[in-house]
DNA sequence: AATAGATCAATGAATATTCATTCAGTTCGG
DNA sequence: CCGAACTGAATGAATATTCATTGATCTATT
């Protein structure tokens, strides 16, 4: 029985990871939390991740695969710049939505030490950011969006974001559809021409 | 001598943490690293604090008055809608960039459980909100701002700030005169009509 | 002025707890 | 019966908090 190739454990053990420490943070998360909660031995975990910086850091992996997925997939490149950084902002409104522990999770992780760190070594690595980078150059060159440093634009553009996101999960805000498709132009305006 | 009416020791305190953490997080900062910054012993600052969450509380109390009263300083009621919120929008970026710890710290703070807790219990006081609540419930009669909820034209408005302080103080941008202009500029673009 | 309390900031060693990590041993599929 | 997955009690380091004690300054009484 139990025929699970790729362990269902490690699966268990991120799962908690990423629930207590989006509830509680990263202290007051213990191993032997998370150990309780995926359902496993203390030990396990070792078994799996070096330590829990190491674990932390594989979550933080996994997010970004999905949110660069999640972009990724409906992205035309054919369509105009505008109805293309819509589409982005729409997606990734709705992921967080969607999975409203993985923002808690990754709101602290950029925040803390860890994340300054992250940011530090990855600012030279192609990622998502990618995309967006090609779309501002696309729009500056095609002067529909204002001629500042890409990383500001990209700030601009996606710092509300983050901020429209905590009032939702947080309960002061509900975002509907037409919400969404609102502040997403409202983002818009913010870095177009 | 020494007639220090009012302790300088709890100052001391004060500043000693404010740094540690904005440095190194919350964890990572023990009460005995804190005490060795501030010249205190570790007894002294249970004089002062209950304990090191009502420290970490209370550093954010004495933020928020820093900010309410750089806000207000030179805040002209008389002025256009448009031109007060360039104002507050300026002076806001200004006062973070001349006090990068207490950005870092007050990150922290908000992402994390304490923040969360902070937000949840204070919501309907009344606050530096204040001032923005009355600007955008005018914006709004007069048609200049979009007729969306307060709380997301706050969230629309104040987002990219706090993304572009970090890409500031992380030293991935070099904010000045001009692009503080500019980026207030677009902040209003984002929830103009 | 002198003396005896009273108050209180300040200390720092001691305490109690928490927590990440280890490892000797067990289980079990192939 | 091998080896990998897994266990969980044990370890040791780190840490928040306590508390008995000190010394300095103020208050009141004589």
């Amino acid at each position: 029985m139990s025929t699970t190739l790729i362990s269902v454990k490690r699966e268990d053990i991120m799962r908690a990871t990423l629930e207590l420490i989006g509830e509680n943070g990263f202290h007051n998360t213990s191993m032997s939390m998370i150990a309780e909660s995926a359902g496993v031995a203390a030990g396990t975990i070792y078994h799996y991740f070096k330590n829990k910086d190491a674990l932390i850091n594989e979550l933080n992996i996994d997010f970004e695969k999905s949110i660069t997925s999640t972009i990724t997939e409906g992205y035309n490149q054919e369509k105009p710049v505008r109805e293309r950084f819509l589409h982005m902002t729409k997606c990734l409104i709705q992921y967080y939505i969607e999975h409203p522990l993985e923002f808690r999770f990754v709101q602290q992780f950029y925040t803390s030490p860890y994340g300054v760190l992250h940011r530090r070594t990855n600012i030279h690595k192609r990622s998502n950011n990618d995309i967006f980078h090609k779309l501002a150059q696309e729009g500056i060159a095609q002067q529909v969006i204002k001629d500042l440093p890409i990383i500001l634009l990209q700030a601009i553009a996606f710092g509300p974001m983050v901020t429209v996101m905590y009032d939702h999960i947080l309960g002061f805000l509900t975002l509907d559809d037409s919400l969404i498709e609102r502040t997403a132009e409202a983002c818009w305006d913010a870095i177009r021409r």
